[in-house]
DNA sequence: GAGTTAATAGACCGGATGGTCGGTTTATGG
DNA sequence: CCATAAACCGACCATCCGGTCTATTAACTC
């Protein structure tokens, strides 16, 4: 036995806090080995002693964040009450957390790269992390009358696509002006699901 | 003078039609110049006679397929009487022709190439040419009572964030249930920003 | 301090990729 | 015909990039 510091764990940390910097920058394909390996002061064979390959550091960071946003989710959303106080909640939380451009990064990783299935279908289940949380939070809005009832599956996908589609305007607008357009939106959505038994 | 038959012509949009397959299903930088060569029927020479770069084929390509949608988009709003029927007659030309993953390509390509500042500004540009169409389609629904008065601006974002976003669902629901999904979301839309004088 | 091994370093490689260049074909006008 | 230029060809190049390999360092045990 010897050097069993554990401190590898840290630089493996530390790189891939740096890739991930990287990949939100310039997307999957154009962040280089080379770059990330600057960027994290490390070497090329640190990086490839502790990641297997690109694809792998890739799937590892996307990894780490989803688990992240998924556990601020829950910190945020137990002392909220209802379904809408929460929908509300979880459009700031995406709209602040989310809508960082890794997850672009992660679709054009699995457009083009990934050529192997199984590293396709495991991106796939990375990125779909957070529809449960959707749907769960839709289910209980109509079950407490707040959301008319209607199609959640079909709900999910609206509601998810209205969060990741906001993200057009992220070139153009501010920070503080996005924030209020998810806000905004919510507004515009609850007005057309509102349930008869919610008063508004 | 010689040989003014202008068959080049035919043969840049032969190579762009091969080329804007490639970047549709492969993304813009895994689709390379040598597939798309051999994909064309055409020479590495004869390409590069007619596009000055890959770059300005991609920016070629993008801009050909936005006037086409507009042009489309003129036809079929034309015979279109209420604001409300042509958001509904919009999203499902968007969900049909827009939907389709040049889009990615082109946020792909703007996020990694495109150092060049002028190159990203005149991506931009084509990237909007749909925004007046929005635009000027939910001001007139705010002129005509159809729709709540309410900041055009923020409505249009909120509009073309859902529109796009919706491609979320592009892996894993068919292209029927996807338009569907078109309309259901307008339909919501419609309740949330319906105007005070207008029935439904 | 000798032995051991996790961890780091960095020179190097093979292949792929965008792009070039000199040459060839083909239609047209004189 | 023949000169001319648009259009096309494909071998070749320079570079970049992910990944490998060998060597070295540092921390731990005995």
């Amino acid at each position: 036995m010897a050097r069993p510091a554990g401190q590898g764990e840290h630089t493996k940390k530390r790189i891939a806090m740096r890739a991930k910097a990287l990949f939100e920058q310039k997307g999957y394909s154009a962040a280089t080995m080379d770059e990330i390996r600057e960027a994290a002061g490390a070497s090329k064979g640190s990086i490839y002693y502790h990641f297997k390959s690109k694809e792998e550091m890739f799937l590892y960071i996307l990894e780490l964040t989803m688990l992240d946003w998924i556990d601020k989710w829950a910190a945020i959303s137990a002392p909220l009450g209802t379904a809408t106080d929460k929908l509300y909640a979880l459009a700031d939380h995406f709209a602040s957390d989310f809508q960082n451009p890794l997850m672009k990064a992660a679709e054009e990783f699995g457009g083009s790269e990934a050529a192997d299935p199984a590293v396709h279908e495991r991106l796939l289940e990375l990125t779909r992390v957070h529809y449960p949380i959707f749907r769960q939070l839709l289910e209980d809005g109509m079950e407490s009358g707040e959301f008319e009832r209607m199609d959640v599956g079909e709900l999910m996908y609206i509601v998810l696509g209205l969060m990741g589609g906001l993200g057009v305007a992220y070139y153009e607008l501010g920070a503080e002006q996005i924030a209020a357009l998810y806000r905004r939106s919510i507004d515009i959505l609850l007005r057309g699901i509102r349930g008869v038994g919610a008063d508004g």
